[in-house]
DNA sequence: GGAAGTACCTACATTTTGGTAAGTGTTCAG
DNA sequence: CTGAACACTTACCAAAATGTAGGTACTTCC
């Protein structure tokens, strides 16, 4: 159960200041929302996920990892092998914004014929 | 450029190429899916848009603007009068794609307090 | 022994994004 | 007559995001 508290101004996103607009910022960062969505299959290792998200540099995905680890949306679990072995899961934060994220990304990919795909190529 | 062929390859978010990607880093680009949250309210002048989101400037507001209505996802309507009088409205498409955006940022803000929120931190 | 895989990190360079400030042309309020 | 509002646009510049390439420490495979 989640309540507001008294004490806190209300959370909007629409305010410049509103620390949701971080959160917001990292889960539809380039790389945030992908990485979410692909962990909704399940525990995966940072190379799996290299690999099933396309075009992503391990820079990125590492970075991404570290970010929506410290908000709390994945936990990082690390078996300590020698040959390293670490994966992520989504946490229950993570899930909710997940399947939030998925459903966005999925209409979009389902209505894809319905909107102006344009490969809009010129600058600004 | 591959639109209205019944025999598409399924969009697919995951795979750098895809049309779909374009779409969804609009959306989710550090204004659109707010733009979008903002037009829920109603048909909206460009004016009233940039009192509403705090933050964005005009410049920004202008160039999201063209870039959703290029998607297709709002649209605008000049009245041709002469102190100029624009505004926007979303599309179907847009209401789609707007109202899981909202969800996806309104479930942040309700939940604020379970995420981590830290002040931005960066790699490099 | 050499190559490849694991999960990263760091420095460097480039690309992209976004803000600021100024300009446009018209009308209205004072 | 002056300034503000409207809906933008453009030029310029700074900041942020991202890619590339290399390194680490260790192991397994051939």
């Amino acid at each position: 159960m989640q309540q507001t508290d008294p004490a806190l101004p209300v959370a909007d996103v629409f305010n410049a200041d509103c620390p949701s607009r971080m959160i917001l910022s990292h889960v539809s960062s380039r790389w945030g929302g992908l990485v979410l969505v692909a962990l909704r299959d399940g525990r995966l290792r940072f190379s799996e996920l290299r690999r099933r998200i396309g075009g992503i540099s391990e820079r990125m995905l590492a970075q991404t990892l570290q970010v929506l680890e410290a908000d709390g949306l994945i936990s990082r679990r690390d078996h300590g092998e020698v040959p390293p072995r670490v994966d992520y899961c989504l946490t229950e934060a993570g899930e909710a914004i997940a399947i939030r994220y998925f459903e966005l990304a999925h209409w979009i990919e389902a209505n894809l014929s319905r909107l102006g795909t344009q490969p809009a190529q010129s600058g600004d």
